[in-house]
DNA sequence: AATTGTGAACCTCTTCACAGCT
DNA sequence: AGCTGTGAAGAGGTTCACAATT
């Protein structure tokens, strides 16, 4: 398949949501103008993204927003269920646990794990943590596909090598650091900081 | 000022902190090209996105280590301290007071304000929850520059709005949605979700 | 000899604009 | 008449490659 850009996919992501908000308002067709205006994006953008994957939509008509809600939805494998696992159980860990939104989604955190052994056999929301040092095998019978590395930035490097090494193919980092994994592997960076300091330059450079 | 653009100001983050890192292991002097080997990059991507900003090295010897960091630091405003007001006292608001990075950084929460009368009057590490009706004094009274929204969906906009209106004009959003604002206002979005969804494609449509 | 700083070439993503359906 | 789908044009970002400097 011809590879699709980062942005197409993230978009595509934004547009799904936008539909899921049209559907509950009982809209039934939207234009890429539409979608377009509600994403802030250009409707040709829309139109484009889309076109990578097929044709979805009817000239002079626009699109149906359940059928395009469902095409976007395999397009990103949304209606599978992903088991994840969650290295770090501190503060970011502790939130992710408790942001309910992934299950909705289909990710299914099934796996705790932390290195300090006094969290370990703690349980947060009926899932229990467990060392990490048994991450290869329990990642391998909970069937794992995913990982989100919650971590002190100076241990990720090691733990990603650890997971990879387990055959981990999809991982999202918090760790504040650039990571280094093999081309196989699709590495995600979820970094607050670096978001702060681009509103820091902006106020500085800006005003 | 010339427009630069939205990557190389999170790189500059990056090597921000990558500097940061060979400043405690004692490095005086990087070359563009180790920049670039840590952090994923070219080097002259490196040379480039610091061009846009002055000359910072030594042509045969690279760039003092203090310096460069020094200089990074003062093109992101980060000696600055920044005011920040927290909307939103649920997972994601908690475990942001909790994460005690942004303190570091010169991110002061200032401010927790949510709409949900029960939650009003409880403290988050010091920090007392107030009333979101009575955001524009406070903020005012705080000289509040940044704002992190971590409000569900539906009320974001009107958050937003709000906020826009006592003159915030820097705004990290963590709802799932698009949000407009006016083109003086800068918005950045976290988005877990969006790029859990990237994984999930990944893993759907490369393997 | 090594490495920066940068114009030019290159590549990728976005927007334009219009033919083609409904 | 209205809106999609898309090739072509345009804009923007990245890499090349080399003169300039230490």
């Amino acid at each position: 398949m011809k590879k699709i850009s980062d942005s197409t996919i993230s978009r595509l992501s934004r547009y799904y949501r936008t539909l899921g908000r049209l559907i509950e308002q009982r809209v039934q067709t939207v234009s890429s103008d539409e979608i377009a205006e509600i994403d802030g994006v250009t409707s040709a953008q829309v139109r484009k993204d889309l076109s990578f994957f097929g044709t979805f939509g009817k000239r002079g008509l626009g699109y149906n927003t359940v059928d395009l809600k469902n095409n976007i939805g395999n397009i990103l494998g949304l209606f599978k269920k992903w088991n994840v696992v969650l290295i770090g159980a501190g503060n970011i860990g502790r939130a992710l646990v408790d942001y309910g939104e992934f299950k909705k989604q289909g990710f299914l955190i099934k796996l705790l794990l932390d290195s300090d052994p006094e969290k370990i056999g703690m349980k947060i929301h009926d899932i229990e943590i467990q060392a990490f040092s048994e991450a290869s095998q329990l990642i391998k019978k909970n069937k794992i596909q995913i990982a989100i590395v919650a971590v002190p930035a100076y241990v990720a490097q090691d733990v990603v090598d650890e997971l990879i090494s387990t055959g981990i193919k999809a991982i999202l980092n918090f760790a504040p650091l650039s990571l280094k994994v093999p081309k196989d592997v699709v590495i995600k960076n979820e970094n607050m900081s670096i978001e702060l300091e681009a509103l820091s330059y902006h106020l500085t450079n800006k005003l």
